[in-house]
DNA sequence: GAATAATGTAAAAACGTTTCTGCAATTATA
DNA sequence: TATAATTGCAGAAACGTTTTTACATTATTC
């Protein structure tokens, strides 16, 4: 078995609450002395002895760290987030614990649990869809937490999240001024409150430029499992039966294999077909012609995440709930 | 402050050990009576109690989990090996949690310690440049260990890794075969033994095939930190200077800026550059042209990386130090 | 009908820390 | 020189579990 303390006090020959109060840095307050001190020190870094946080956290009450759940763990804009959001909360010395649910509710459902069970000081959560009442019960426990990307209506909590209507109006009002006229738009089927927002965008763009919204455009996508075929066949039938000339693709779970498919169908971008991409993606720069698309301010969002999570955890209890709303830039690139 | 076993045992009028039983489905061991186990879990659920996995785990001595570290996180290589080895080891009940170390020795040695003191049962690790003492300490302190990708010559450890001779052998072969004969490679400047081995494959494909190793073609890349311009200088000087007609990039810290700096520069691909790159990637497919490339058997490694820290977890004290080779097969493309 | 076995549960120790209280020895104060 | 304050530490309780042991009560066996 490991070391503990106890071994350390009397290989120290002393006790062990002099040890832990020398290891916590307390040498001072508890007026040890320095030799003491400095003979523990010696000992701990000799013996590689590693201190147990479980029982430490155990007594303490609280663990140093923060959970995070994303939906997808391979989707840069959530590593991304996450990278920031790990160096964020590591300056005041906390460690982030990231999960993907894969956009599944009960393995949302579970991971959260799993923190909740390592009683991890706080929760960054980016939401399933039918996440609502696990978010309801977090409230209700008072575990600290902060939605991410993902919102309910009718549900109150701290929030960092896109403007996503906004983003996907000025996308097609884009899209429109470059003199596309028949956009179709990519999205995965859900009830999610930030891709309604995204449609609604998409429409309201449409409305007041005088295009009328054609709902064969805009082919439900299933969520997940070789949904690839799916979109190549529909982006097919939109290009030969429906005569489009653009794609507003509102994910990434929707454009990257659109991409591809329209690569396969040997459609030309831009000039057959042009393609606008809701989240910005580092391959944009690489593929040709190079991706047009909205670019959030990961930084920003990642740090108002972070000062969000670290408030609510310390009690700042006048921070009533807040809604940090990030807004999307046009990386203006060369596929429309 | 949450609800503990002994709330539980006062509002079910027993006592916690009955509790624990109950909820640690030693219900029928333990002879509790099916009523008194139906009560107390119908309170468990109605007042939503969480158990505390620390005081649970320091008590039991073990925490049903295991940390990986990679060197990056958001690194499709590791992504989807950690996707693969935690659905393998979630059969047998244990939780992976995954930490980045930037490929920094400090952080690497960081997070490890961190999984330590957290008492995860095991580690997979995927080590940074200078991390050989650090493994050979979780070594003595008898630490569940499987090194992944990386690999220390005179520390025995159980290992899963690329057979990163041979493919970057075959990767080289294969350019000359199509009749490319001024071959550059690049990767970034470290001691580690998997790049040696990659780099050996290529000046031995040289060899074999009777071209002669010219170390100019091989320039020398920082690990990290705005490398990629550095990069593209390196490529405008290679094609304009030395006259190559072909780049393999060994890793996918170097292909991205390095395929991105291509573009950028106008050099065509096939015609004018080959280009083979030693990782799969996604995006491969859809960058034009199509990007040749080794494809590693990223399930088989990973399902042999979960088996391996799992039966040294469960003790299987008879096997002895193992090193799985994965052998990857080219996935032909348009790029050369 | 007495001894034995089975049943259902409670009590207590233990896991490795942190933290509060106590206390002897030394030094300072009056 | 007696009292008070300070110094340097030890002891013990507590955190929330699990697990072993103990112990009444009831049922079974001879």
């Amino acid at each position: 078995m490991a070391l503990t303390i106890k071994d350390i006090a009397s290989k120290a020959g002393c006790s062990i609450s002099t040890v832990s109060a020398v290891l916590s840095g307390k040498a001072e307050s508890a007026r040890i002395s320095k030799e003491t001190a400095q003979k523990v020190e010696d000992i701990c870094l000799k013996l590689n002895y590693k201190p147990n946080m479980l029982a430490s956290s155990l007594r303490k009450g609280f663990t140093n760290t923060i959970g995070m759940v994303v939906s997808d763990i391979s989707n840069s804009f959530f590593i991304k987030l996450a990278n920031i959001i790990e160096h964020e909360v590591a300056k005041q010395g906390y460690q982030l614990f990231i999960a993907g649910s894969d956009e599944d509710d009960e393995k949302c459902s579970k991971v959260i649990d799993s923190f909740v069970n390592f009683r991890v000081d706080g929760l960054i959560l980016a939401a399933t869809e039918g996440s609502k009442n696990k978010v309801a019960f977090l409230n209700k426990q008072k575990i600290p937490l902060v939605l991410l990307d993902r919102y309910f209506p009718g549900i109150s909590a701290h929030e960092v999240v896109m403007d996503n209507y906004q983003s996907a109006y000025d996308a097609v009002s884009y899209l429109i001024k470059k003199g596309r006229k028949r956009i179709a738009t990519f999205t995965y089927t859900t009830s999610m409150q930030h891709m309604k927002d995204r449609f609604e965008g998409y429409k309201s763009a449409l409305a007041d430029h005088g295009i009328r919204y054609d709902k064969r455009l805009t082919p439900p996508i299933p969520l997940f499992r070789e949904s690839n075929d799916i979109i190549k066949s529909h982006i097919q039938t939109l290009v030969e039966k429906h005569n489009i000339d653009s794609i507003f693709f509102q994910t990434n779970m929707t454009a990257l294999p659109g991409l591809l498919a329209i690569s396969e169908l040997g459609y030309e971008i831009p000039s057959q077909l042009g393609v606008f991409c809701y989240h910005d993606h580092d391959f944009f720069n690489l593929i040709k012609p190079s991706i047009t698309s909205q670019h959030q301010p990961l930084e920003e969002m990642g740090k108002a995440c972070a000062e969000l999570i670290l408030n609510e955890i310390k009690g700042e209890v006048n921070t009533k709930e807040k809604r940090i709303f990030a807004s999307s830039y046009i990386h203006e690139r060369e596929s429309c």
